[in-house]
DNA sequence: GCTACTCTCACGCAGCGTGATTGTGA
DNA sequence: GTCACAATCACGCTGCGTGAGAGTAG
């Protein structure tokens, strides 16, 4: 058919920047289908027919399925139409903000990861650290008994310990990066933090030596400690089965004496 | 096997709340597999696998497929395991600033498909527009011969007339959100605008009919025209190929003639 | 013997990419 | 005859979901 009216599969697919097979299986799947077949069923398409691919490929740029697409391309409600797009538009807004989460999570895994190498297990440090959103998870008497991981509670997950005789926690908590509504705020100020690796998972020991540490920056007794999962979910370094982060805030007379000292 | 320390397939699927078929694949795959393997073929799990599966399903929340998180916990190097977390870091970025972009161009597309119902086509309005970007995609002497539309510009596509006389298009451009090294700007400020559709492609005659009601405002001849297609990547208005929308600047002057009339 | 498990195929999903093989037009 | 096209299978990729059908533990 040498109609120059009629474009060939090479030369349709040429002209629309695809190949051949994605003519094909626009074909079968009956979204875009050839002008006119051939009694040798040779496929002819013909130049109009490069707005519908045109479409095809918008609507796909944007994250629609081909069938969403024929559905939508077949609609002649403009206004069903228009609220098609208004959905793809929450759907879009809805993957951002799962992507942003990620993103975040995967930072302040590095930051933890970096200040660790840099600072080392089993030495106190101060830091000034900004206000941290944290989502409770759960009031359990004792976490020791069950499973704390990525899977239970999610990541950068850790625990509130407010009983120092004791030693049970009160909370299991997710760290968050925005405001949700379970949401506590831990309270920006400076902090005393340990690092401390464990190859079992029992934290008590760990929670006590601390403790042993705290003790001598003369922190009122009650204060609340927290106890961050730093590896676990995303690397383990060497032997050491876990590396977790403890912390406490100093109160300003506290600070003030550090100071003195 | 009622050992207490095995878990049967399906006790260890439910411990960590999967399905068995993944715990096949898993295996299958070599990701995950049990710690113990019958005679007849029946998988036992142990309680500590636990922290692998929580690692693996940590990554692919982050959007990790399974071949890389199997690369990265055989990786045991810790700088090589800290370079891929960097990667994936980088690979989100990419993903949120194309779902940015096709949320910003669905937006755009919605506002102007309301404007245009609100206000219907061949009724000039004027408008009080903010600044935009212009990423310049073609010189050409004139757009009429050629197609233009998304597979050849990308969405949001327009094109520039400076000529008054010869209609010839300047530039071809395609809107964007953010700067870019090869964007010019549209400035902000007063702009007399016009829909206007078609059913060819043929933007000439509107072009004509659209200045012969810009020089009733005594815009200063030679004053840049911008045609931007706003149908066509995404709908279609019944039974009207194409809309456009033209649209000129005016300038300060004929702003303060136009409030005096 | 009943029941709740175990196992191994194997198809299906989206959107094509990449051949293999055979037929056709210039 | 040659060569570049055309066509139709059909497998491969990812990460499982969802059965089917046969065997097994308690």
């Amino acid at each position: 058919m040498a109609n120059n009216q009629y474009l060939s599969t090479k030369a349709f697919a040429d002209l629309c920047g695809v190949e051949k097979r994605t003519l094909f299986y626009y074909d079968e799947i009956g979204i875009l289908q050839p002008a006119y077949v051939d009694h040798k069923n040779y496929r002819y398409y013909i130049m109009d027919q490069m707005e519908q691919m045109s479409m095809i490929k918008a609507f796909q740029s944007i994250g629609m399925s081909l069938k969403g697409i024929k559905a939508l391309m077949e609609e002649q409600d403009i206004t069903s139409h228009k609220s098609a797009l208004i959905d793809q538009i929450a759907a879009l807004q809805e993957k951002q903000s799962e992507l942003r989460q990620a993103e975040d999570i995967l930072k302040h895994t590095l930051t933890f990861m970096e200040d660790y190498e840099r600072i080392g297990p089993d030495k106190p440090f101060i830091a000034d650290e900004p206000q941290e959103y944290l989502e409770i998870k759960d009031r359990m008497g004792d976490i020791q008994g069950g499973y704390v991981n990525y899977l239970t509670y999610g990541y950068h997950h850790g625990a509130i310990i407010d009983d120092w005789d004791t030693l049970k926690a009160s909370f299991v908590y997710k760290r968050t990066y925005s405001v949700g509504k379970d949401s506590m705020i831990k309270p920006a100020g400076i902090y005393y933090n340990m690092y401390m690796g464990t190859e079992e998972n029992i934290i008590r020991p760990l929670t006590k030596r601390y403790l042993h540490k705290v003790k001598s920056q003369s922190v009122p007794s009650g204060q609340r400690i927290y106890i961050d999962e730093i590896s676990g979910d995303f690397f383990k370094f060497g032997h050491k089965k876990n590396i977790f982060r403890f912390s406490t805030r100093l109160s300003m007379t506290t600070l003030h004496k550090e100071k003195e000292v």
